[in-house]
DNA sequence: TATGATTCTATTGTATACAAAATACAAGTA
DNA sequence: TACTTGTATTTTGTATACAATAGAATCATA
């Protein structure tokens, strides 16, 4: 779950990887990207001769993905990619919102002044996009937005947790930010938590932050 | 991390488990149960020895306890126990105490009546050890208690994650009530949220809950 | 034709074998 | 003595081989 972190700490030219987790790594972003659609069977033979790597280390990466709750090992009959039903998606935002208005506490609370100026500069980038309807940018700024707020929250675990939640969503959410007034919904969300953040206001940041991902489920909860 | 749920979800006479799965839960129970302390590094050798498997399941196993976050795997140089931090437990605890006051406030609104009771009926159990100052069986239902109110805030993720870091806080927690005085208070904090339930309020049940665990954090901070 | 037993095949699970890397150790040098 | 440098040993990483299981296909029978 704490790969990201790790890696970023150690030197980009040592990349000392083990095939595993370079594995897990490539499976993570076929599901992710909706390479592997959800309740597809992961086909080990196949994979493996495309990855170019043998049954072992797959199956190990295999596991990791399991742990992280994007595939389902059905013991002796393969694994598939996780299916989330409407309740699994609702119950993953009402966590996600608890867990981001933490993060919004605990970030007004120990973060420095240019760690809030960092927030605020991607902030506005995210808006530059906007002006422009330029969704895709719009969209990695946005998931760097709230990923940089976990992180200067200063708590590990809730970081590790809303990355973990962050993984298991991400198709859908952007499925969630399709339709243009939804879209200028979210927007308007933002603009509070730049407000609340430029009045260092912890408990309205977090409100805003938790409301925001209770809208998202109203926008996605129609698609199931 | 959903493997509580599954086991449970079978008939207890067909135990199709895969070996890795065994595995895992020795492992893992090992670990949680000290047998395995933390910093020490895992002897692949000794222990696939002792377990009776091969290495290939046993690798499996320990990379799933890695994404649990309860071993850290460094690459060619072996695995060991996670080590906690102070800083690593007041995250834990932080986000702990969210997840619980979510799990109080939608228990309260989302759960039957025969469901509460069964949850006041825990408590009287815990209540009726704590009268004898008899710890384990005390200890054990405390668990539960916190495990089941999980389960009926009939939020799946809300389960797994906090079940998830209950796992890594076990053998922590077990410390935090050795005192007599820090036990009575954690006590005291249980009849509350007996009495939040019968009211059926949510929010103050919530409350209870958060201080509840950061309380925990009190009495294991000096233990570092 | 439909049903059900029975092989056959494909896929998964586990063990082992081999390769690569890290660590421990020893000998030599300053 | 302290510090290299090279070698041996242990440990880890990966591939392959073999075993067990599930699912498909075949055939027989009603």
């Amino acid at each position: 779950m704490d790969r990201a972190a790790t890696d970023v700490n150690r030197p980009t030219l040592i990349k000392k990887q083990t095939l595993h987790d370079q594995v897990a790594d490539s499976v993570r972003d076929l599901i992710i990207e909706g390479y592997l659609e959800p309740g597809t069977r992961i086909d080990e033979t196949a994979l493996v001769e495309q990855l170019g790597v043998s049954r072992t280390p797959f199956r190990e990466a295999l596991r990791t993905l399991a742990a992280e709750g994007l595939v389902i090992i059905r013991p002796s009959k393969g694994a598939v990619v996780r299916k989330l039903s409407s309740q699994d998606v609702l119950s993953m935002l009402e966590v996600l919102a608890e867990i981001e208005r933490l993060a919004g506490k605990l970030t007004i609370k120990r973060a420095s002044q240019a760690e809030l100026d960092e927030l605020l500069a991607l902030h506005d980038e995210m808006m530059a996009y906007y002006a422009d309807r330029d969704r895709l940018p719009y969209y990695k700024l946005n998931q760097k937005f709230h990923s940089r707020l976990a992180e200067l929250s200063g708590n590990d675990t809730l970081r590790e947790v809303q990355s973990n939640i962050q993984a298991r969503l991400k198709r859908i959410r952007f499925i969630g930010n399709r339709h243009e007034d939804s879209w200028s919904g979210a927007v308007a969300d933002h603009e509070q938590m730049a407000i609340a953040i430029r009045e260092k206001d912890g408990e309205k940041l977090g409100d805003v932050l938790a409301g925001h991902l209770m809208a998202t489920w109203d926008r996605v909860k129609n698609t199931f």
